[in-house]
DNA sequence: GGGCAGCGATACCTTGAAGGTATGGAAACA
DNA sequence: TGTTTCCATACCTTCAAGGTATCGCTGCCC
């Protein structure tokens, strides 16, 4: 199968339409029809069921479909890996902002002392882009937080474990409590947890606020809109105005350092071998 | 990027001659240079060194083999998986000959008795095959164990931990103890550790006998040639004259099962979540 | 050092497949 | 029943993939 088919079959499966397929992909609807027949007969699998009405992914196509992202995903990132590997000796570390903390700092200095090293570029970005970062060959390595992100499909080494710490605004009357439960905080009126983007950007229907980034949720906070369960590392670049008490009950949050499972270049693997050191 | 071109410059990468590579693809020598050059004009990357002497590879070009090779491992799994979800509705599971024992069951039986299960087949396999089978499409799922097997690019779910056992002759002298150590077991003369294939089918040099699958070691060890250490669990299914002592500082094992990380059908997920039930 | 062998690149030709336009034909709908 | 919608077929064009012949460079050997 060539890159082309799959592209054809994934513009054809998503829009269920081949004029708009055609439409998307910037050629005729006729040579579409004639590639995505052509695929079925070579893989002896029927992967549409169409009418002059409407078509519809049979079982083996919806397989296909995902199966065809996947690969095409891996051939792109290839090609952008090969690029980045030639523009720059270095490596992308892929990072969210609430993790900016005092473990990428070691983890740098820590890489950086070793011999051999090559520059680490690092990348702040939202909750969800990591993985696409990473998976999508912009990004080399990644700091992901069990259990909340998915390593699926990483190989991962674990670095830490932590407690997680509510994030209140200092006048909240749970500021003197020395510990609090999840259920407590869930039942807290008027202070709701705030949703992140889901991977594709949307947010989940919810009361709390629809935030982005680590800054925002701090000034929600701050303004008693909002708050927040987090791993206590937070507690060393905590703004103005805000306490932490320990949640008893919320899961140990566990950082790894994630890679995508080839790629063993001689750079990455000292960072990981620094990481793992720490 | 098509995989044409992907495929040709892996054959060149491997064989470091243009000449043997268009041989290998079956085409003339003159359109793989072509397509060679082309490619690297399309990235803007110079791929390969070459001299009238010899062909090798530059750093992005090291990059690009070991990123072409999992690109076009996933489009053929894409290919293999429609195939098989078109033939036949089940699942197939790859499991190690020695983990075929209790757990398989248990798990065979718990899922078949979910409504709406699927016909799961079992592959039986050498201890280095499952992990090919599953990235490769042939499998849809594994049971693997940890620290042993890779789950480098799979999701997986922890199944059980046991511990370890020395597995010996009935007639060695460690099989009155109630307990061994692993450095008495390495320090042991005359009874080496057996030697697995690696990945690509070949052996590491050393001591032990080659094997290649369980009976053959129960074999070796039955007739005083080996020892081993294994999960406690082999105990259910120990031939005659053999003994277990329990290793105290072996790593514990941990079987999983393991599954590409797409690949959310229906049947994959009762399977799993029969799995994590257990 | 000159002839030679090995190997990748270039030149030029052929052909097949990818893509375009026009149109057919089935199904829903008014 | 006429109309619209939408996929398939027929037929043509073009471009790029692949083939053959050959060049040019580089070690190597007598």
């Amino acid at each position: 199968m060539e890159t082309r088919e799959l592209r054809y079959f994934v513009a054809v499966a998503e829009e269920l339409h081949f004029g708009r397929a055609a439409l998307r992909l910037g050629i005729a609807q006729p040579p579409l029809s004639r590639a995505i027949s052509q695929l079925e007969r070579r893989l002896g699998v029927q992967l549409l069921h169409r009418s002059s009405r409407e078509v519809t992914l049979t079982e083996p196509g919806a397989v296909l479909l995902r199966e065809a992202r996947a690969a095409l995903e891996a051939v792109e990132a290839a090609e952008r890996r090969t690029r980045r590997a030639a523009q720059s000796p270095g490596l992308v570390l892929a990072s969210k902002a609430a993790a900016a903390g005092e473990l990428l700092a070691k983890l740098l200095d820590a890489y950086a002392a070793e011999p051999g090293s090559v520059p680490v570029d690092v990348v702040l970005c939202g909750v969800a882009q990591q993985e696409r970062l990473l998976r999508e060959g912009h990004a080399d390595v990644a700091l992901l937080h069990l259990p909340f992100d998915s390593t699926a499909g990483f190989d991962i080494e674990e670095l830490s474990t932590e407690k997680q710490v509510a994030v209140l605004p200092a006048a909240h009357p749970f500021t003197g409590r020395t510990e609090l439960r999840m259920s407590e905080l869930t039942a807290m009126a008027g202070l709701p947890m705030p949703r992140w983007p889901e991977r594709d950007g949307t947010y989940l229907p919810g009361p709390g606020p629809e935030i982005h980034d680590h800054t925002q949720l701090m000034q929600l906070i701050a303004l008693g809109r909002a708050a927040a369960v987090l791993p206590e590392s937070v507690r060393t670049q905590l703004p103005e105005g805000l306490t932490t008490v320990p949640v008893l009950d919320a899961p140990m949050v566990t950082t790894v350092i994630a890679w995508p499972p080839h790629a063993r270049s001689r750079a990455l693997a000292g960072l990981v071998l620094a990481a793992t050191r720490l």
